[in-house]
DNA sequence: CCGCATCCGGGGCGATACTG
DNA sequence: CAGTATCGCCCCGGATGCGG
């Protein structure tokens, strides 16, 4: 918490971000929206609990982060962003985004992959190439986690779960379905990679982004 | 530099850039371009040595700095940003331009101004509305540091040192320098704040930013 | 000088236990 | 459920030394 005393817009930044788990926090919220304690703590694993504690005082101390009381029927107290909060999805955007080409090396052993942070690489990378379309839905499943992939009228969102009646349904080891996700591998590699996609095939290539240059690839 | 362990894009950038100074000294990179160390601990005020060492050989090893040594007459080792780390400019700008909301309250006590960062503003927040008109040439005197801000073509570029014959010449306190450039505030307010302003009034008004709302001011 | 390495004190951080 | 308390450890800050 200590400042780097530099009249600096990025130095400022990083005297209320630069401290270990913070930006994560604010991954949470902006993923999840207002959220209890116990559940940023589900989407933190390893944080220590006098750490979150400390953390969220300090963002809300630095006007990212408000505590709200929720109404009558939970009667528990959430975290959620506040405008200047919200103010970080770009920064958040450009940092993840960055970090895409540092996972195609694959999980770490013990990394743990949780599905909701799957979602922000649809966020980042995937686009409907015909937003005129018809809806579609698909399914990916890596691991154990799967999320749902909904296109309709040119926008993408992505959540956390599993669907009923999807038009296709990805699933494979984590490398491969982010990997497609991201852009990193195209579908053919990742076919390679052990992915399996089931249903129409079409409706996965329309979303897809382009895969990055051949340079970026895995040698 | 201990991993988060997470197999999320972000969590893996912070892995990389989340230590204490990383980020500076990216900074420091990308507006000095390959630099010696000894230039980049003048741009780093306080930094301790041993810890610009041990972060310029792990943004090596993550592939983010190149070790160049440099050509035979100065014969220094050069650090310098690879394509990879060229590539967080968009992350860095997404930050700093999300800190320029925390220096409304100016400098704190001991903060250190320097020039090259305050042209970082400039790329951050101005744009020349006539792009179409004569070149302009503006100097900006914060305290002791000034910067030379040229507009050519549409194109605005900015760096430390003084101008021989500027159309205008802002000088005055940080605050008011800084918000003027960063569009906290405007013009009229920046001179109730101790900003001078000589030479060609319009050339300034031509280049500065939309200021932000009445909300975002100070009260 | 330039580019570090070494040493040492203090505090941020990690892990676990505990509580209203 | 939402934290507080405690205890090591290691990261960080600051100073100094030192080879090329």
């Amino acid at each position: 918490v200590r400042s780097y005393r530099q009249y600096c817009s990025l130095a400022r930044a990083l005297d209320v971000l630069g401290d270990r788990w913070t930006l994560l926090i604010v991954r949470e919220l902006l993923l999840r929206g207002p959220s209890r304690y116990t559940d940023l703590r589900a989407g933190l694993p390893g944080i220590a609990t006098n750490l979150l504690a400390d953390r969220l005082r300090e963002l809300e101390a630095a006007g990212v982060v408000a505590r709200e009381e929720a109404p009558a029927p939970v009667a528990t107290t959430l975290f959620g962003l506040t405008p200047r909060g919200e103010g970080l999805k770009d920064a958040l955007r450009a940092l993840a985004s960055w970090g895409i080409g540092l996972m195609v090396d694959g999980p770490h052993a013990d990394d743990e992959l949780q599905a909701h942070w799957m979602t922000m690489l649809v966020d980042l990378s995937m686009h409907d190439r015909e937003p005129h379309g018809r809806p579609v839905q698909i399914e990916a499943r890596a691991g154990e986690e799967s999320i749902v992939i909904d296109s309709s009228g040119g926008e993408l969102s992505a959540h956390a779960g599993t669907a009923e009646h999807p038009d296709a349904v990805l699933a494979g080891p984590p490398l491969a379905v982010l990997g497609l996700l991201s852009g990193q591998l195209p579908l053919e590699l990742a076919e390679a990679g052990g992915l399996s996609l089931t249903g129409a095939r079409e409706s996965v290539e329309r979303l897809l982004p382009e895969p990055a240059s051949a340079g970026d690839l895995v040698q």
